[in-house]
DNA sequence: AAGTTGAGCAACCGCACGGAA
DNA sequence: TTTCCGTGCGGTTGCTCAACT
């Protein structure tokens, strides 16, 4: 017997507008993530319940981070990529910030080819962390290192989800994962998840202020207000370092009431924010949002310095081989 | 200025898995 | 044990936009 299909017949389909966003953030505020089954029918959006969630961890998930992957972070997937494969999600549990679809889209479109360009020629910045370029090996070689990279990854796991030991790994002096991580622990998990996930969609609709449908009539449709807000969204990073955007002051003060109303959130003021509050991985922040079992340790608290330091470590690529 | 091409990215699709009944 | 349901994950598609001709 076959499955139901997931969708029934005349869901709406493709780039989801700011308004739907609005009415899945609230929503989600106000009942937490989780039974996507009923969210299309509760919330009375026109999609896919699977459409609902995508669009929710890809996108309004608190903590998100998008484009401008660092080096640090390049070679973290890099990495990563080589020891576990294709696991995005995985792969994406030890980037906070970062989505599983982002990390996907950033290695199909860019390192992939850049490695394969490293590979078959010219030495690359990428492309040596384990091409035999600049550390020459054997297969066998690469495959035992690849393994004692393993084996020190499950390694530094155990130890980082040992309690002791994750309190005196956070010094204070730790990056600033560790903080968000601090941060974190001492905030109720609700708030501030969904406070940020508020302040996502209101730095969407900020950019969607900018480029209001009409405005944006040119084209004629909601799609492109969209594709503008998530423009403007992707730009956050360097616009929050360098000031607030400006936005049409009436707009602005009204959508500020709006927000006010529709989340209990008071400032859109983004240069009294922290970027994206939380530091949570996927995985964290997915613990994050459902539920903290008292007791129970999550990946969330794990000491990210650690395992950054072992991943970026490329010296220690050459060093393992001579472990052999 | 108009057409073409390629990169980037959001979203969709289908399969797999785990838990509940 | 089997079936069903909800969810997660990875591969792929298709749209948009900028660079190039």
């Amino acid at each position: 017997m076959g499955r139901l299909p997931c969708c029934d017949k005349g869901v709406k389909k493709g780039p989801w507008t700011p308004e739907e966003d609005i009415i899945l953030v609230s929503y989600i505020q106000e009942h937490g993530p989780g039974n996507w089954r009923t969210v299309p029918t509760n919330t009375g959006l026109c999609r896919c319940s699977k459409s609902c969630r995508l669009r929710w961890t890809n996108y309004l998930r608190p903590g998100i981070k998008r484009g401008n992957f660092t080096k640090q972070e390049e070679k973290m997937i890099i990495h990563l990529q080589a020891l576990l494969g294709n696991r995005w999600a995985a792969i994406a549990s030890y980037l906070p910030h970062r989505t599983d679809n982002d990390i996907k889209n950033y290695w199909n479109t860019y390192l992939k080819k850049r490695l394969e360009k490293s590979e078959s020629g010219s030495e690359g910045t990428l492309g040596n962390v384990y091409n035999s370029a600049s550390n020459p090996v054997t297969k066998g070689q690469w495959e035992k290192r690849l393994q004692t990279d393993i084996n020190m990854a499950k390694k530094a796991l155990t130890e980082a989800l040992s309690p002791k030991k994750m309190l005196s790994l956070h010094e204070p002096n730790d990056d600033s994962i560790s903080n968000d991580i601090g941060s974190i622990k001492s905030t109720t998990p609700n708030s501030i998840c969904y406070a940020s996930s508020a302040d996502n969609i209101a730095r969407l609709l900020k950019g969607w202020m900018k480029n209001p449908p009409n405005k944006a009539s040119s084209k004629s449709n909601s799609i492109v207000s969209t594709q503008n807000s998530f423009n403007n969204l992707a730009g956050i990073d360097t616009a929050s370092s360098e000031g607030t955007p400006s936005v049409g002051a009436k707009g602005s003060v009204e959508f500020s009431e709006t927000f006010k109303s529709l989340f209990g959130y008071e400032s859109l003021d983004y240069s009294s924010n922290s970027e994206f509050s939380p530091s949570l991985s996927h995985e964290a922040s997915t613990l994050c949002q459902d539920e903290r079992k008292p007791g129970t340790t999550s990946i969330a608290e794990m000491p990210f310095s650690l395992l950054e330091k072992w991943l970026l470590d490329d010296t220690k690529i050459g060093a393992d081989a001579t472990l052999f």
